[in-house]
DNA sequence: TAGATTGTTAATCGATTAACAATC
DNA sequence: TAGATTGTTAATCGATTAACAATC
């Protein structure tokens, strides 16, 4: 250790976090939001672990390695952990991202405010079929997919939100990647190449389901 | 070790895996089943590793412990790997669940070839809107949300599937529970309690991307 | 004070990875 | 044969957990 004068929780915040912790702190955001929006104040490290499913003893670890959030017999306070939480993880700010699909499963993304709740903002979404450019999606308007470079640059977009038919998800993944988007988000079960420095992240809930079944099963 | 005459393969095969294994192999039944409806009929750790983001030698590792299911210099046989997994996670068979919410995410979860492509059929769907129940949604039909406690018990469901507002999750949580259910698959922002013996798991997308950002960022 | 809950230690266990011989 | 890729070893690193003193 050679951090002089730092303290150690400062010391291990200009590191970057290991996956699991990074991780770990954005479950704890997720239920920190919620039972703000439901009026709950505090909150024990018990309680966060029952919605979890992380140990108690791991997220007291995890939360007092970059400083003494809480108070003994007490728990922590919400406000400040979340925003304790969002210096961690430098996502403080608001982000732009870009839908990609106005079907059902994009109308459902853009209606819910689950993005909205974690500082995302739907920027600009995009459908190929003529007849739904320009009508409101969200709080926004459906543009046509032509204009999608223009809008990626301009809003500064680097997530890409993709809620497409899988046939489609490949190509839309390399304009997007060409517009300089940086994280694409593939809700279609295809399996996507993108350059390295590109993330692609897959929500597949029957993986999910099948994982959760083999625990109930056992 | 007591294994007798069994292979270290099989005396495996009898534990129970690890949270982190057991999630990894998932992971690989994904990029497999999409491969091979791709028509794919080979594949190497490389190549999984590069759709899963999870090391070759890791995925290599985690195969081995099971058997010998590759070939030097070849790679993996999908369909045969595929079969393998389903062995080890015991999820080989169909197996029925019940859907919550007839809107747009239920509509579109409904109509996705995800939860087929993996052994999961939506055995009911239920809307508390009147005007909804005895309409198709996907191979089956809306039906009247009193009915959920004959149904599940019918078709021996343990999955139910909740796309509702956040607001009648808990209700909706404790009825499905009541009736058997023992895999909640929690699709709204709501934080359910929930019976030691029943699985709560809550998708969170927006969390999945503060996490993805972070690394983006540092 | 008494009860509750954090912060921290210490010990164990599993995950991760590079490297490479085996072999298709 | 030459090239490719698996299966396995060995070493390191991080995750996990119980237990409990500190303290609100």
């Amino acid at each position: 250790m050679t951090a002089g004068l730092m303290t150690e929780g400062e010391a291990r915040a200009g590191e970057r976090l290991t996956v699991g912790v990074a991780a770990r702190l954005s479950q704890y955001l997720r239920v920190l939001t919620q039972a703000k929006k439901m009026g709950q104040e505090r909150i024990s490290s018990q309680e966060m672990s029952e919605y979890t499913n992380i140990n108690a003893t791991q997220i007291r670890r995890d939360l007092s390695a970059f400083g003494k959030f809480g108070k003994r017999g007490v728990g922590y306070n919400i406000d400040g952990l979340i925003s304790e939480i969002r210096k961690i993880l430098r996502t403080q700010g608001q982000h732009n991202i870009a839908l990609f699909g106005a079907g059902r499963l994009g109308q459902a993304i853009a209606s819910s405010t689950v993005f909205a709740d974690h500082g995302f903002n739907i920027a600009a979404a995009f459908d190929t079929d003529q007849g739904k450019v320009g009508q409101p999606i969200g709080d926004s308007t459906i543009r046509d997919y032509g204009e999608l470079k223009d809008a990626i640059r301009e809003k500064n977009i680097i997530v890409a939100v993709l809620a497409i038919p899988p046939e489609e998800a490949q190509r839309v993944a390399d304009d997007v990647v060409g517009a300089g988007v940086k994280i694409i988000f593939n809700y279609t079960e295809a399996l996507l190449h993108a350059p390295a420095d590109v993330t692609v992240h897959t929500t597949s809930p029957a993986v999910e389901l099948l994982y959760a079944l083999y625990f109930h099963l056992t």
